[in-house]
DNA sequence: TGTACATCAGTGAACGCGCGTTCACTGATGTAC
DNA sequence: TGTACATCAGTGAACGCGCGTTCACTGATGTAC
């Protein structure tokens, strides 16, 4: 309610930002309301578009700081392991039944990928960056020849995604356990 | 308009469903509408509930219809191959631009994954049994022992998945086609 | 075979509801003097 | 230091719209006689 106090209307913002980009992956992209988004930050919806120009604009933003977070994910795994020990930790994390039971807080690339597709394609680039930053730490840790860590990297990331996605659509816990275990031994061949 | 005419009743319901099937793994659940579904059946609104109880009936309906059309994608390569020289069969059919651009008539598997998480039990057990059906066919193409190549189809399953999802939310042609070009030769290794 | 009637798949207008967005406002705080 | 004023982040009611669903209806066809 100030004035010229921009440090607490970036920290409302932040506030919009945090809790819409839990929703999002909670709930999908059309599911998450403005009104919803602004209650869960304490607030009404009338200050909104103070904020952001639209619904859309917070997803975009929102993807942006979820997938910054994101790989985050991967200062969870000791720093000096690399090639197959270190494919063998991610994996042990990232398939874990903890991520996959925290869809609000958990990958973003993960639960966003369908309404991804479905957006524009200023909304696709921010995602595909936020790939393209995880690809390149991936590299880095897989080996030294460029091309080919680099289609190792692709390979793997795409093996965790499509591993957490499957072990999140299933009905039993006993096959989700099942998907997640086979992937995550694959990891340590 | 007619009565007792069981076949044409049960005609429409299929041209409801497959206009349904289709609209759904291209616009998701949500954005997806009855009336919108309805039209490109070539039908008005109002006949919808004499076919399906609500939307979330539709979607479980045409998830089914959808689920056991993919697993004929299977048919697309030579009956004979097994093993690796399978995978590299299959993963040329399934990680091809073709099925990428083709996500309203694709797998549906990958293209209403999200959807399903997001949907309740019984909708989980539709796509959970579709799953095992085509974990069931992987399963006999990998080799006799069975928990061996049980494992390693779920492991194969969700390469092909998350390398068509991550390819199809990705801006740039590029790296789309450097996506799916990575795990198709991984598949052959 | 011909006619009167019953059925019910499909029509299209209407319903209540919640969405994204707008807008007149309020009141705490910074600035000017 | 104290007071009057301007600013603008946040409020909450209101808007038009499209959704899922309902409902009175229509008219082609099957059945009864």
């Amino acid at each position: 309610m100030a004035r010229y106090d921009a440090t607490q209307k970036e920290d409302t913002r932040r506030k919009i930002l945090r809790a819409a980009s839990r929703e999002f992956r909670e709930k999908g992209v059309r599911a998450t309301t403005v009104p919803g988004v602004m209650e869960s930050a304490g607030m009404t919806v009338g200050g909104f578009y103070k904020h952001f120009d639209s619904k859309e604009d917070l997803f975009r933003q929102a993807l942006t700081e979820a997938v910054s977070g994101t790989s985050r994910l991967m200062q969870m795994v000791p720093e000096d392991l690399t090639g197959d020990a270190w494919k063998r930790a991610i994996a042990d994390v990232y398939l874990s039944e903890m991520h996959r039971d925290n869809v609000k807080t958990g990958c973003a690339l993960a639960a966003l990928s369908g309404d991804v597709t479905r957006s524009d394609r200023e909304t696709r680039e921010v995602y595909e960056a936020g790939l393209e930053q995880m690809i390149d730490q991936f590299r880095t840790k897989l080996g030294v020849d460029h091309e080919t860590a680099r289609a190792e990297a692709w390979q793997f990331l795409a093996q965790l995604l499509g591993t957490l996605i499957l072990s999140r659509a299933v009905a039993s816990p006993s096959t989700s356990r099942e998907i997640l275990e086979a992937s995550r031994d694959a990891a340590a061949d």
